[in-house]
Order: structure tokens, then C-alpha cells, then sequence
DNA sequence: GGCAATTGACCGCTAGT
DNA sequence: ACTAGCGGTCAATTGCC
């Protein structure tokens, strides 16, 4: 399991390498298990189920996190931050931004980010979202631009998109694109609801992975469900929550 | 002409006072 | 409770085919 991060995080030290690939390592398995479970539901063994799984994979998540976490250096401050930026986000899925954006110290409301600040909220959003890191924006769907907006301390505007389908098929699937700090070829994608529509393009991408299996509308009998397994996943907070806190998900989510 | 992108304005949410 | 500030969405405008 590779995950996208940047090349700075490299200097790590090795023991906690270590420990981070193994509870990453487990968290793929586990993942790789809930995938094998979905597709083949049926035939697996079903002393495996797919709440069993998907808390394998958050353990394993959270372990790995908590390494991270507890690394007094990560390198380079900004560098270091950056990264559990990456995997952590904020509250709302998105990097925080941190003083680190902001060359000219004082500035960019840096007092403001140390408290949260006023005004830095996340919208409640009743329905699903996950966050997704790729080197393309692209999916097997079709998005409307509808806004873009210039984020403090971020040094890229955010894109908002629409599914395409959001008036003829009432689909209610948005999604925010912003360009990695650290990575700027790479692109941040969070996705909010789900798609309900029938129709969805297929446009190149790399959909021969688990990810855009999911995120294939034309599965309509699947589970459409963040892609959990995809290596360049990061589950947003809230949707962890859900899933430790044993609340429903959306209804039609967890019944596998 | 129709569709999609752009962009300024507005509104809602959150936190400070 | 009020206010400031930010993020998200709307809608008019613009550009492209």
C-alpha cells in the first residue's frame, strides 16, 4: 500500500516507519477483506462482517495516525505539519491552514488559527462526505462548476462542482477541489452526499481500482461508499465518528 | 442559442466580546 | 445578544462551441 504522501515525510524515523506501514499494512488487509466481501457477498466467510472490517481498517487508521501523532519531529515543521494535515485534515476534511502558508510571520491571521478562529467553521452537513487525494480531479461522473473561492491561508482557490444530474435526477452529490499546499500537483477532492443519478460519464481515469468501482454510479446495486480501501483516502472526521459512534449511516450505507 | 465557467454578492454558521 | 469573519451557494455575466 503506497500512500501519496509527499517526499518530505521521508525522514521519519525508521521505527516509527516501521510501525506506521505495519498499521497501514493492516489497515489495506482489512480493507482488502471488506472488498472481497462486497464483491462476493455471498461467499465469504460471514464470521467476517463488514462492521468487523471497516473497524479493522479505522483501528489500523487510527493507530497509524496516533504514530504519527505522537512524533515530536515530523521534519521541517512545515513539512511535518503538512503531513498530519494530509492525514488528519481539519474538522471539516480540509487542511488547516497553518502559519507555515504564510512566509510573513504575525500575518494571515496566524492568532486566529491557533484558537480556531472566528468564522473558521465547518458547515454541518447532514450528508455523507469523504476526502479524497489524487493527482487528477477526475471521476466517472459529470460535475457542474457552480463556485470558486479564494480560502484564507490557503495558497489555492477552491473549486465547488455539482453533479451534472443535480436538477434533471435530483442528484444531490457535491464536490470541493482544492490544489495540495504540499503537494501541488495533487489535488484534494471532497465529496458530500452521494450520487442518486443513473447516468455518469466515463471519462479516463483510473477506474479499474476499488475506488472508482464505487464511485461508478452505474453500480447502482452497490454500495456506494466512500472509497474506504483507496490508498489516497483520507476518511473525513465526520465519517469516522459515524462509524465508531455505531450511528445509522445513511440507511442504505452499512447493509451489506 | 445553449451550455458551462467565472465571479461578485449574499447568507448561514461559528467564535469572540 | 451582538458582531466579525469565513465558507458555501446563488445568480448574473461572460465566453466558447
Amino acid at each position: 500500500m503506497k500512500m501519496n504522501l509527499c517526499p518530505e515525510t521521508e525522514s521519519v524515523s525508521p521505527q516509527k516507519k516501521r510501525a506506521i506501514m505495519e498499521e497501514l499494512v493492516k489497515g489495506q488487509e482489512a480493507a482488502t477483506q471488506l472488498r472481497v466481501l462486497l464483491h462476493n457477498p455471498f461467499e465469504t466467510d460471514l464470521s467476517l462482517s463488514s462492521h468487523h472490517l471497516i473497524a479493522k481498517v479505522l483501528t489500523s487508521f487510527t493507530q497509524a495516525l496516533s504514530v504519527i501523532n505522537s512524533s515530536p519531529l515530523l521534519p521541517g515543521s512545515a513539512d511535518g505539519l503538512g503531513y498530519q494535515n494530509l492525514l488528519l485534515s481539519g474538522e471539516n476534511g480540509w487542511s488547516v491552514p497553518r502559519s507555515s502558508n504564510c512566509p510573513t510571520s504575525g500575518d494571515c491571521s496566524e492568532k486566529r488559527s491557533q484558537k480556531g478562529g472566528r468564522g473558521r467553521y465547518s458547515r454541518r452537513k447532514s450528508a455523507l462526505t469523504w476526502t479524497k487525494l489524487s493527482c487528477t480531479t477526475d471521476d466517472n461522473h459529470a460535475w457542474r462548476k457552480y463556485g470558486q473561492k479564494e480560502i484564507v491561508n490557503s495558497q489555492f482557490p477552491r473549486s465547488y462542482f455539482r453533479c451534472s444530474h443535480k436538477y434533471d435526477q435530483g442528484c444531490q452529490a457535491t464536490k470541493q477541489v482544492q490544489r495540495n499546499q504540499e503537494c501541488p500537483t495533487m489535488y484534494q477532492t471532497t465529496y458530500t452526499g452521494i450520487h442518486t443519478c443513473s447516468k455518469a460519464t466515463h471519462s479516463t481515469t483510473d477506474s479499474s481500482n476499488w475506488e472508482s468501482y464505487l464511485l461508478n454510479s452505474d453500480h447502482d446495486s452497490i454500495l456506494q461508499d466512500p472509497p474506504i480501501s483507496s490508498p489516497t483516502l483520507t476518511i473525513k472526521q465526520e465519517f469516522l465518528k459515524d462509524l465508531t459512534d455505531h450511528k445509522p449511516l445513511e440507511p442504505s450505507l452499512l447493509q451489506i
